[in-house]
DNA sequence: CGGATCATTGAAGTCCCTCAAGTCCTGTGG
DNA sequence: CCACAGGACTTGAGGGACTTCAATGATCCG
């Protein structure tokens, strides 16, 4: 059973623009069906085409590179609300692939729709272009981190922009949210080795800054762990969803 | 005298999509003037939110940011034709500060009329997401370089992709083009130290692999150097000009 | 009970960083 | 015309943050 766009969950969450009546209803003519995935599950492959374009619902995942001599990059991780193809919707390429971390539902768009967003709905493909400005800005933070931050800061920064956009989500409970990753993935994601990361994550458990186990990520202090991690803004920024 | 867009020198080049003479026109109406700026000129500031947006028309600059500890990280190296304040214009901040790094001469445009080109001009507002899906395809293969190249592969990979740049935009002229940047500029956008590039550059002189000395860099063979990078794709990637 | 996956810990090695000089070049002013 | 200062580039030496190698636990599952 479907989720009506105009009953769909992710807009409560305060971070994400508001949508007037129209745009909601134009976004569903868009919506050609749901999609439900396994962790694990490969979305989209990094030099494809997808004739789909999706928005996740439910479930975490993440974007990664593969590089000739075998190592991986993780882009960035995907939480609810983020879309997901837009360079193949745009330009007709990704430039990573896509996989699923747990398991997934997902809204489905049909990519020969896309430029409707532009010919009929120039809010939406406002919103579109929002979408990628965000993730130019974000793609730029984190170089900035893989450059110029220690080890330590490195993963401080990371778990508390984690934390941060859990927050905006309602994902935390009682100063706890589910972070479902392994720690090759973050490791993966800061262009550290799995050894390194795990002992610096025992470091900053040590240093009762961050307790992340069984695929859970307790922050008793996001101030103090921001500061270790050299994150200056804690506000989430608002964006769109499609 | 400023440059008329009918007559804009930059399309000849022929990674620059098409545009038909409506198109034209209707960037033209959009810009607002022209600016000529000298070396080391701020452009945009990381946070603010400027009234003004530019296309490179001549010279070359580089987006970086600061981290509250002082470090740089250059984000990436602004070529003729690339579009500068995207973020600005479409989340109303910007997450980098640009800046000219030889004298410059750029296309000014109006902030506050982005919105019309989405209102009434679906094909380039389309142009425009496109540039941004660009410039995260291209921030996402620079995150896989920091964090999984060596210095070696790095600093090959980061000139091949300069160089096939400059093949497109017909700036290689017998085997060189101008590459006006310092080594700390190369260095902080690889997460590099200033000795470590020095040396790294040495060796691959020494390799005859990258000659640049002087502003001028050469590459004798450029599917040798991409190979050290672990570059696979040598074709510039078309693109369009706002 | 094996086998698989992930997390953890120890030890050794290395790539790259920092520190510190020194060269070359350009511009400036006496 | 030369002394000097500043900026970019070079080069050497030593140290450290992080990597790789290797082994061990812990948990889950067919």
């Amino acid at each position: 059973m479907a989720t009506r766009c105009d009953s769909c969950p992710l807009r409560q969450a305060e971070i994400f623009e508001k949508m007037n009546g129209e745009d909601i209803q134009f976004t569903q003519r868009f919506k050609v069906g749901e999609l439900s995935v396994d962790p694990g599950t490969p979305l989209l492959m990094e030099g494809s085409n997808s004739p789909q374009l999706f928005t996740a619902l439910h479930g975490m995942g993440l974007r990664y590179k593969l590089l000739p001599n075998g190592r991986r990059q993780v882009v960035s991780l995907i939480f609810p609300g983020d879309f997901i193809g837009l360079q193949a919707g745009i330009m007709g390429e990704m430039g990573h692939s896509v996989e699923a971390t747990t398991k997934m539902t997902l809204c489905v768009f049909d990519r020969s729709e896309i430029w409707s967003f532009f010919k009929e709905r120039p809010e939406r493909a406002f919103s579109l272009t929002w979408l990628a400005a965000v993730e130019e800005h974000f793609l730029g933070d984190t170089l900035a981190t893989l450059g110029q931050r220690t080890a330590m800061q490195s993963i401080a920064w990371a778990l508390s922009r984690v934390f941060v956009r859990g927050q905006a989500l309602d994902m935390v409970h009682n100063g706890a949210m589910k972070f479902p990753y392994k720690q090759q993935d973050i490791a993966d994601a800061l262009g550290l080795s799995l050894v390194h990361t795990n002992k610096t994550l025992a470091a900053l458990k040590a240093k009762q800054l961050a307790h992340w186990s069984d695929g859970t990520l307790r922050i008793p202090d996001l101030e103090a762990l921001a500061e270790v991690g050299l994150l200056d803004n804690l506000e989430p920024a608002t964006r769109p969803i499609i």
